[in-house]
DNA sequence: TATTATTAGTTTGACATCTAATCAAAGGAG
DNA sequence: CTCCTTTGATTAGATGTCAAACTAATAATA
């Protein structure tokens, strides 16, 4: 370990954290959620309205190319529908469905539990700890 | 934002970060090289020695599928070599080769750079500041 | 010893993600 | 008005990742 910087040896377990938490979640939800398309439903019930699919891009930082195949996941199980742009001819209007706003309430039923757990184990009450651990790895 | 889960924000928020930082790498790095494949031969040159490819799943906390894909990749360049355990009939051996210690010393020199910027920020010094970053976005 | 359970590794199928290339529409410079 | 550049969205190809199913070999147990 001698010859790793720490700056790599950070944001390796960063990334080690983010992999592994990404996954628990996944596995709670329901059947063919995933995280990314679950992000997307609860931005739009969080803060309403219509979207663009480069705004949502941009809010989630991924690319235009990431977004499409997330949306075009979502607008084919019936939990987004995707219009034309009327002031644009280029653009696309995103907007959430019946269907879509259900299945947000349900994976944030189904995440509850876990996240729980995490603040009772302290997780997001002090910074030091989190960091101190990765620091010290 | 106020019906969002805090733990949850965290979470997300740092799957950001390593995502980001991840592609950062992989942009820097020698034509084809990726994060995965760069941590596998670097953890050879750190420690020596042969490993499983079991024990390389589990060193980087990933499923042993995973690690079998990033292997064929790196054995199909030349970088390891991939012998059967003598000792374990359903094993195999995984070595370092010359040309995957040379390829490693070059991913380092690309990185290096990118790193010592991360350093100058001050990243890595001291640990509040990332996380007050997160913990209030 | 024979059966059962565990472990190592692989394969398959799905999803997210990137880059690069492409197409269409909107804006700006001459 | 025309040409060039920018922007929105998509497609194609590559990689990493997981879960689940599978094979082969070892270990444990009856």
């Amino acid at each position: 370990m001698s010859t790793s910087s720490l700056q790599f040896r950070i944001l390796n377990e960063i990334g080690i954290i983010a992999q592994l938490s990404q996954t628990a979640f996944e596995r709670a939800m329901p059947s063919g959620m995933t995280l990314s398309q679950f992000t997307v439903l609860n931005h739009f019930v969080r803060l309403g309205g219509t979207r663009s699919p480069a705004e949502l891009a941009s809010a989630f930082q991924v690319t235009r190319a990431t977004m499409t195949n997330t949306l075009q996941r979502l607008e084919s199980k019936g939990f987004v529908a995707l219009a034309p742009d009327p002031e644009d001819g280029r653009g696309k209007r995103v907007s959430l469905t019946d269907a879509g706003r259900a299945m947000r309430d349900q994976c944030i039923a189904a995440l509850e539990p876990g996240l729980k757990r995490l603040a009772a184990m302290g997780f997001g009450e002090r910074s030091e700890p989190l960091l101190d651990g990765l620091v010290s790895l």
